[in-house]
This record gives structure tokens, sequence and C-alpha cells, in this order.
DNA sequence: CTGTTAGCGCATTCAG
DNA sequence: CTGAATGCGCTAACAG
């Protein structure tokens, strides 16, 4: 309670100024660090501050030229999916060692809302961009609309925008996560992707193709499935289904992400539950981790990742280009975080 | 490529104004909305936004008064869990809807990092601030700190501070989900809990105690733990481990939260895999879902809820509460999530 | 319908 | 060490 009545209208520097005794340019200096203000004088500004609740408008600050707004924007596709919450509470952390906050927007994966939210940060003088692309078109990414504001990608790249890019190596996870498989004898393989995330998609098949192909494995089309329109993991789970029932059905699958994982395990149980045997049941190799894989009822293997590491590479890129001095010379940079298989162990 | 050469530096209204050959006055108008232009002039000027990639400078435009930031201010204790993202999630879709941005901040659950976040968001100019409070001291939130910011917390609520809440229906959930136990003819159920969320846990085990009561049933203290420092996993693994070891161990347990459950059938699986019966392993009551409950070895009911909805409840009455003329007059409002205690479909 | 004036809160520049 | 003047980008309020 250290306030005076009437706390309601905000303070500005002018009123902490008067309090103080001062000119508001000392009330600036003091908080600025106080360089050139006598001590005892930096003294009353503060208390007058403190007395005041006085808060500094960064956003007036932020309009003088120079002054940088200390925001960076992140476009994300999914704030409920854990993976990529942990993706920005990686850029947060390493953003906020510099002083700065992030200002965070989703785009639901959908092309009009990223287009809208990249405006809008823009509008709001965030100092640089970290996104997730939703797919679709991306003219309004392009070095044209973006001026000089820096632009880290993640997760998925977009191919004729050279700017900075972290990814996954999810061709080399998916390419070991498949010899797993491989190697345990499994030559009939499932695969199970889907169309959302084009990008990433992509480079995960070409992995598991690759794997198979190294060792003269010849892919069996009924058994990849990556039309499915959605990422749900119910599609993935009715997917799984036509797969089991198939007269030569697979012994192992290879599943792209974590919701298409959860979703064939689902059916698996349900297929346990109305009296199939375990042993009957397709190992699975999940590209992306989840918890308690190791209590699954069939043998998993993970690709894990850490989606944290991702976020704060994606920030220091961001950071690293915001320092340059001739940012948009410098060329673009791709960095690829590593990624471990494990098999979980198994019940 | 609609641009001009040099995209770089960013364009004001006044060198739109001068491209389309009017004033600055002009454009301001037209971007609200275009009363009081004649079309042609507004065709014109949109033109010239166009070509030279303008965007409104936010910033400045909420510095006159009267104009709000169009910013909602969230903090959270942990980005990275999805129970958090998914909450931030439901508050961006309706804050969305009012053409407002949220700008997010992870305390990590510490009060200094609250307060020093809450002082940057104040003077970013949020309209207002969804919390879910880290614990701790809490005077950087009081009416007197705030002046007329609208607050509103989540998940916990503080004592002593009269302001919107939204919360789980805690008591009633563990109610429901104990008695679940006890129905079973259950009679030594372990709690697990923790120190962390003092207010959440606080609750959780009055609903735990208050169902243990009702069917006369004696609470062992052995098997009630509560004093973990955090709430890792980990932690909650070493004292499902104790517990087990007892020389009479639990034959339930009760888990007070997602974290605590995810440790205690870690254990489980762990003696499991060493050897074990199922049938000597505890049943599982969660507070909290998570995934693939049905496929655990040992039958688990979850009492579920829904952190969308809990964000979503929590911008509504933000939202509602900045549209009110005599905020501070209104009184505080409490609203209670509901719950669902199911149990999962075991293997 | 359109332009001019003025000022929001702050910090850089230049005097004292 | 401190203060006064000035202008950042934008838009009410008031001319015209």
């Amino acid at each position: 309670m250290s306030g005076v009545a009437g706390a309601s209208k905000k303070p500005t520097v002018k009123e902490v100024a008067r309090r103080a005794g001062v000119s508001p340019m000392t009330v600036s200096r003091t908080l600025a660090g106080g360089a050139n203000v006598r001590p005892d004088v930096q003294e009353r500004v503060l208390a007058a501050v403190r007395e005041l609740g006085y808060h500094r408008n960064e956003n007036a600050r932020s309009l003088r030229p120079g002054q940088s707004s200390g925001l960076i924007g992140v476009a994300i596709t999914n704030l409920g999916n854990p993976y990529y919450g942990n993706f920005a509470l990686g850029v947060e952390e390493v953003v906020a060692e510099t002083g700065r906050r992030i200002i965070l927007g989703n785009t639901g994966g959908e092309s009009w809302r990223e287009r809208q939210l990249v405006a809008d940060l823009r509008g709001r003088q965030v100092e640089g961009l970290i996104l997730v692309p939703a797919g679709g078109p991306s003219d309004h990414l392009s070095p044209d609309h973006l001026g000089d504001m820096p632009l880290v990608l993640a997760s998925r790249r977009i191919y004729g925008l050279d700017v900075d890019v972290v990814l996954l190596d999810d061709v080399g996870g998916a390419y070991r996560g498949t010899l797993a498989l491989l190697d345990a004898g499994h030559t009939r393989i499932g695969y199970l992707g889907n169309v959302g995330s084009a990008f990433t998609g992509g480079r995960r098949y070409e992995g598991f193709a690759r794997a198979l192909a190294e060792r003269g494995v010849i892919a069996d089309p009924e058994l990849i499935v990556r039309e499915q329109q959605d990422a749900a993991s119910a599609s993935a789970g009715e997917a799984t289904r036509r797969l089991l029932d198939l007269p030569a059905p697979p012994t192992a699958i290879f599943s792209a992400n974590n919701r298409n994982s959860i979703g064939a395990l689902r059916e698996i149980g349900r297929r346990l539950r109305a009296g199939s045997r375990a042993a009957d049941m397709p190992e699975i190799v999940s590209f992306d981790d989840f918890e308690l894989a190791e209590l699954m009822p069939v043998p998993v293997t993970v690709v894990e990742h850490d989606a944290r590491q991702l976020g704060r590479e994606a920030a220091r890129l961001l950071l690293s280009r915001l320092q340059m001095t001739d940012r948009s010379e410098q060329p673009a940079r791709l960095v690829e975080m590593p990624v471990r298989v494990g098999r979980a162990v198994h019940v």
C-alpha cells in the first residue's frame, strides 16, 4: 500500500517530475539508468515514481526514432499443441534475456490469419518476427512487404523465401527410426502421415522411403497413408483401422507425428479390448515423443526432439540478426536441430 | 511484388498522403473506415498504402488519449504445459474476436518474474490483464498498483484480492473422483499432491478428504503425500515408490494433478517391468486428464476439464469488465468451471 | 468532404 | 549535473 488515493489515471513523467521537484528530463534520465543525475535527486525521483505508481509508457518511448519497441512477434500454428507451447517458451526465454517481450499470435494454420497477424504485428512495431508457417500463399512474408524487419521461420521452410530457418532433422530422424524397424526384422511397415504439414511431412516421408530403399524393401503402396486431410488423432485412428484390416496387415507402423501416433495407439487399444492379442498388433515408431510411451501395450520407438530448444535457436537467430548492422546483406542461415531415436522401455 | 524499391524505411501517414496527393488526415480517415472521404480519394489513398507497404503505427495511435492499445496482457506460469497453452489459446480466441491481441508472458511460477512482467505489461499499455498467479507476494496486483486496469485471475485465487476469478470446480471434482474409488471398494487410498500450487492443491485435498469423511473412512496419514517440493513427475514417482513400499500399500491413489499422475504411472510401469503383477498395483484417479489414459496397465479414472474453456471464460470476464463504464464499482465475479469425472476405458 | 492545428508521453539535442 | 525546446506518428477538434 504505497499509494496515493487516486491511482486511477495513469501518471506521466511530468507528474512524477512535479512531485519530485525536478524537470521531466531528470526523471527520464533517472529511469534510463541515472547517468548524470545526483544520487539524492535520483532518490527523490524514484520515491515519486513509487508513490505515484508510475510506469513508463513504452509505446510512447518507442515512438522516438532510434528507439525500438522491445517486442518480438511470434506466430505459431497451434498454441494448444504442447509442442508449439514449448517452442514459444524457448523463444520467450531467450528473448527475455535481452529485456524484450514476445507478442504471441495463433494462426490456426490458416494463411489468411497469418497474413492478418503479420500485418498487425508490424503495426505494433515488433523488432522481428518468428513464425511457424501456416502453409499457403506467403507473399506477405516477402522482404518486399516486411521491409527490413527480420523474419525467422521455424519447423517448416518456405521455398523462394531466403530467410533464416530452424528445422528439425526430419529426414535423418525418420530414416533412423525406420531403420530401427527394419533391423528388428520388419518388412511390412505402414506409414501414417498427413497432408496438413506438407513440408515436414515430405521430409519425414523421404527419410522413411530412403531407409526402405537402402535395405531393398519395396514399399507396398497399400501401407502408405499420407492423404489424411487433418492431423487429428481421430483420422489417424481411422487410417490405422484400415491398415490393420488389410489381408496382410503391417507388422509395424511408422507414424510421422505425435497426433498420428496417439490415434494409432487408440485404435490398437480398441482392438485389444475387443480381444485381439498384443502379439498381433503392430509395433510403432513415432516421430515426436509422447508421455508414457513406455507403458504402451506394444513396443514403441520414439524420435525425440526438443521444441524448446528449437524455439531458443530461432530466437538466437533472430537476435543475432537484429544486431547486424547490415541485416539484409548477410546470407540466410539454416539450422537443423538434432533428433534422438530411442526405444521406449516396454512393459 | 507490389513494392517500390526501398521498402526498408517504414513509411508514415505523411508519405502516404503525399503520394496520394492528400493530407495526412485524409489518410487517417480512410484507414479508420473511410467516413467522410470521397470514394475515389479513398481509392487513391489505399493504392498509395499498398504501393508503399504502409502499416499504421499502432503504438503512436494508442498514444492519443482515449485510444486504447488493443492489447491484453496474459501471464501464465508455464507455457510449456499444454494445459496453460490451451488456456492461452482460449484467451486468444475470444480476445481476437474483438480485434485485440494478447501479449503473453511466462512467469515460471516465480513471484518476482510475475511482478516484473506485470510492470512491463502496464508499461505497454495493455487494456487489461489475465493472470495465473504464481503464488507468493502479490502486492503488485493490488488495485492500488494496477489503477483502473482490470485484472482477471485464473486457476487460483488470491485471498484479499477482490477481482474477477475463473476457477475449476476443484473441490467437487476431487470429491467425485474419490467417491469413485470408495464406490469401487477401496479404503486404503493414497493421496499425491504438492505444495507448489497451494491454493489448487488445498481445494483438491479438501474434496478428497470430504469424500473419505462422508463414507467414514479414516485417512491414514502415511498415505498422504502433499509436501513434495516441486510438481515434476520425477518427485511424484519417488513419492509413489514410498507409498508402494509400505507394509500395507494403498490399493488406489488419488493424484491431484497431471504431473503427479504421470510420475505415479511411470513408477508403476517400472514395477511391472521388474515383475510385479498388475493386479497388485494401485488403481489411479487423476485430477487432470492425460492422453492414452485408457491404455494404462492399471485402471485410470480422470477428472477432465477444459483449459481452453477456462481461457475463454477468463477473456469474457475481462472483456465484459472493459466495457463497463464504472469498472471498479462493479462487484468481482467468481466463475467455477465444471469438471467431468470419467473412468478411462481400461484394457 | 478536406485541411490545419495541436498535443498525446517521451528522450535527443543543445544550452545553461 | 540539469532544464528547455523539439519532434517522433497519429488523430480529435475545429476551420474551411
